[in-house]
DNA sequence: TTGTAAGCGTTATCAT
DNA sequence: ATGATAACGCTTACAA
């Protein structure tokens, strides 16, 4: 127990009077008075693993508790070049999709101190601009889950910021990435779905602009024709349920007939394209028509659907994202890595699957 | 600061070099030399509606695209006490629930050049070592969706950093909320029920620590007790579809009956129910049982279910909450203010409803 | 272990 | 309109 001696004039009140008459912030100067130190020595209580004394540090954290005294992260981060700030830049879908996704990232994270800083980006908006907020927020390494450019991609690079894309993946390979094997994982879907009889296949794609749904959809494709069998029937929509709707309609309204199989690009539109099947257009679904989604976000798991679809590793795919950031933030500049997960079949009731090989 | 340079030259290309010797960042003193302007000049061409002539301008603007240069906010941030950056509280489940709720603040607050910090409160953890952390950053203001406690609440005055609550409040009213009308609606749904001949109710409640949940429940219980009804019988569970499940089963099980209507703490739940009681206890929704959910999500609206819930405006509410919080932080110190949005009820088809009073 | 002092990169004040 | 100069609140050699 150490006895806190009266500090001259330096009250705790009196200081807390001062800053209020100021209206400046508490600081680490204002501790050291009410401390009896230096501030140089309330900088280092404030430093894991610096060499203070058990008494000095009593003595200030008392007076930090005291004063309310937090640390000014724009100070620190000014001369340590370390904003312990993350970006996140997603593109607006992200967070419909993967709901968890964001508090995984933020759960990790936090974990070794970082804070994510959000940059959602609104549909059809620039990504120019958003990069260019990017930057002034001195982050110490960013999360892309949207579309980004070579240049794009090149600025990161220049600026000497970290990045990984989530989900994504340049072509050059220059930029590290975590994916989930989306081509791998269709390949396997359309395997097993041809080797369970199916002839004629339709494909409901996403939007041309989605990386991810031109992988799957050309997983599909090229198995199909490695497989001998006719090209699959294709209509694309947004990657939501009115879209998986809109895309069995169009399918059956332009095929003149019910394909054996409709694959889909997102579990979205398999519900609605499932939906509209039984419902609508009263089709026995596996029985007559095998729909499939991806993804195996939850709703797939729901007993109206229980649907056949692919689950990506989301929870896994975000510890090894930010494994990965943080060994680039630590490494300074290390070779671009990309790390892949497999997507597990889940052989749910809306479709007729063959053995897995 | 000083910077050394060789005699002559001040080209582009020296000024680059020289910052990636010293491995230091570009800044605006270095804009300044390229330009030949002072260094405060640089600083005022970044600052909006600042005096500037239009020649100095140009030719910062050139050295600072010659350079990359971006305006460092942190140091900015130091000395104009101002971040421009929005903490965001949530608690692990508000982005399970309202997936579309973070991408429109997001872009609510780019509106105002304002950006949102993240911090999503893992289940079960702290949320005072959150706020610790949320004080080191210099948030200019924070959205808390997350049980926030009176003492917690009063550090935010403390601090003077605005706070605006989202679909939470305190009972004594000090701190500004957005809010939807959680009993109102409760209310207007148990009057509905009862109109349509509803005798016999349950609850699947949520969690005992949601006050969302409370409120709902509270209000169905006060409004059947006016009516002159049984109270309901009750259970609990978490917040999702396995939650409606569980709890359909333990009430069935406990009463030794069906229910007349079963009112669900939010849609997952709700549909957790109803799928419990479609496939699994082969019972007819309406016809002999109503389940009702909360919320408006997007899967209530899906053909399998169409279920009869409440819609909150969240869109609204988002924009709101921005609009709130922003006049806040402009004003310094304001009386904090409730703004409450009504849910409107989704009369869908898993639901007996009597006419709207 | 502790204190002194020099930055970190900006904005703000005040002359000019 | 522009330029010097003093903050802003912290970390970090370096000295003691």
């Amino acid at each position: 127990m150490t006895i806190t001696l009266p500090q001259q004039s330096h009250t705790v009140a009196d200081i807390k009077a001062l800053i209020h008459r100021e209206s400046r912030r508490v600081t680490s100067y204002d501790v050291a008075i009410v401390a009896g130190v230096s501030q140089s020595a309330v900088s280092r209580c404030f430093k894991p693993g610096a060499s203070v004394s058990k008494a000095t540090f009593a003595r200030v954290m008392q007076a930090a508790t005291d004063l309310d005294y937090t640390p000014n992260a724009a100070a620190r981060s000014l001369n340590t070049r370390r904003s312990n700030l993350v970006a996140l830049v997603v593109s607006h879908m992200v967070t419909l999709h993967y709901p968890e996704l964001l508090a995984e990232l933020s759960r990790q994270f936090a974990l070794f101190g970082m804070r994510i800083l959000l940059f959602s980006q609104p549909r059809g908006s620039d990504l120019g601009a958003t990069l260019a907020d990017v930057w002034q927020h001195q982050v110490d390494g960013a999360v892309v889950a949207a579309h980004l450019s070579g240049a794009q991609a090149g600025e990161f690079e220049r600026r000497q910021v970290p990045v990984v894309l989530f989900n994504r993946h340049l072509g050059d390979g220059g930029v590290s990435a975590i994916v989930c094997d989306q081509a791998g994982a269709a390949r396997t879907l359309a395997s097993r779905l041809a080797a369970a009889g199916h002839q004629r296949f339709a494909l409901i794609d996403g939007p041309a602009r989605s990386a991810i749904a031109q992988e799957r959809m050309r997983g599909v494709a090229d198995r199909l024709a490695e497989l001998g069998l006719a090209p699959p029937f294709r209509v694309s929509g947004e990657h939501d349920y009115a879209s998986g709707a809109r895309g069995l309609r169009e399918i059956i309204g332009r095929l003149g007939q019910v394909p054996d199989a409709i694959i889909c690009s997102n579990d979205a539109m398999a519900i609605g394209c499932l939906d509209t099947a039984r419902h609508e257009f009263k089709i026995d679904v596996p029985g007559q028509l095998s729909v499939t989604g991806f993804d195996g976000s939850g709703p797939a798991g729901w007993l109206s659907y229980n649907l056949t679809t692919l689950r990506q590793p989301v929870p896994q795919m975000a510890q090894a994202t930010v494994e990965m950031l943080m060994g680039l933030i630590g490494a300074g500049a290390a070779a671009p890595q990309r790390r892949m997960f497999s997507a597990k079949v889940i052989d749910g009731a809306t479709a007729r699957l063959g053995p897995a090989c």
